[in-house]
DNA sequence: ATTGCCATGTTATACTATAACAAACCTAAT
DNA sequence: ATTAGGTTTGTTATAGTATAACATGGCAAT
């Protein structure tokens, strides 16, 4: 299994993942000419270090910790920056942000959110694509931009659930 | 076309709509012996009269203009209702609320919303969630709930984008 | 008529996000 | 090296969305 994209493994080597997204994210902005700056890329290390999706507020206290300014605009900039760059998604039924596995090529993003757990995993949504373009397409709508969220229960939760029963 | 799924069509006949959803509302509720109150119903009422995704806060000052009490829990105890009544849904994308064309059999919703004139059409999602299932199932999650909305262009926009162009 | 539940009123507050302007900082051309 | 211009960050204030908690009122079944 890859590192980046461990499903909901709740075991997975926590450490190279952050690192690995965060290297990624370094190159990434390198080769695109924009600045990974030190605010910025400590919140896509917090983002990736919880490895769940993330309320804007919930980041405040660890950037005020680092010393940085801690007031929300600090924070929303940040993740406007990130998102820009595909380094991390919004997630609109929750308010959070998440980071994104693959960000080198651009994407329609969907996601399976375990309400058990909290943790949430990056779709493939080329065959909802799919479906929701031929839908689109009979009403000669140009879709711009998806949401699309799945909210229920990982495998690990549902095992949880038959133990508590 | 039926009237109570006009699609992106802006000249239905608006009156019989918003009627003809206010009955079978009135029907369901005395079906499931639930109370479509005063309060419950204009809430309804102003939603189907905009026909477009509406927030709360927009709806208060109606509601105030028709005497009642109108501080927020008012409105969202009333839009809490209509959604377990099926007779609304919540667009987590815009942080509003739309009327359903089809309350009388609970159903997965998604929307296809335009950007240029601000409404939004229930879709048919039976051809998405097969796809979405078929994605969860590999990873062994249980759906529970969908939420997909689609942003993007209606045809007449899309048309009026040509004309100004 | 009484009781108990459901709905509404009311106040306060939590949570999410952005506007607007000032200060600091790159960086690239001179 | 200097400086002009753009980008990033700091700072204050406020807009926008939603719920907690408790009081009051109304309705329905006994």
């Amino acid at each position: 299994m890859n590192c980046e994209d461990p499903g909901f493994e709740a075991n997975h080597d926590h450490d190279h993942c952050m690192e690995s997204a965060l290297s990624t994210a370094k190159e990434l902005c390198r080769e695109r000419k924009q600045r990974l700056t030190p605010v910025r890329e400590l919140v896509l290390k917090l983002i990736w270090e919880n490895h769940q999706p993330m309320g804007a507020y919930e980041l405040l206290p660890a950037l005020a910790a680092a010393g940085f300014n801690s007031a929300p605009p600090t924070i929303y900039r940040a993740l406007e920056f990130l998102q820009e760059q595909g380094l991390v998604h919004r997630i609109a039924s929750l308010n959070a942000f998440i980071g994104c596995p693959h960000p080198e090529n651009p994407h329609r993003s969907g996601f399976l959110i375990c309400s058990g757990c909290q943790r949430a995993v990056e779709l493939d949504t080329a065959p909802v694509h799919k479906a929701l373009s031929e839908s689109a397409s009979e009403l000669g709508f140009q879709i711009a931009h998806e949401t699309v969220e799945v909210v229920g229960l990982c495998a690990d939760c549902q095992n949880q659930e038959a133990v508590d029963a």
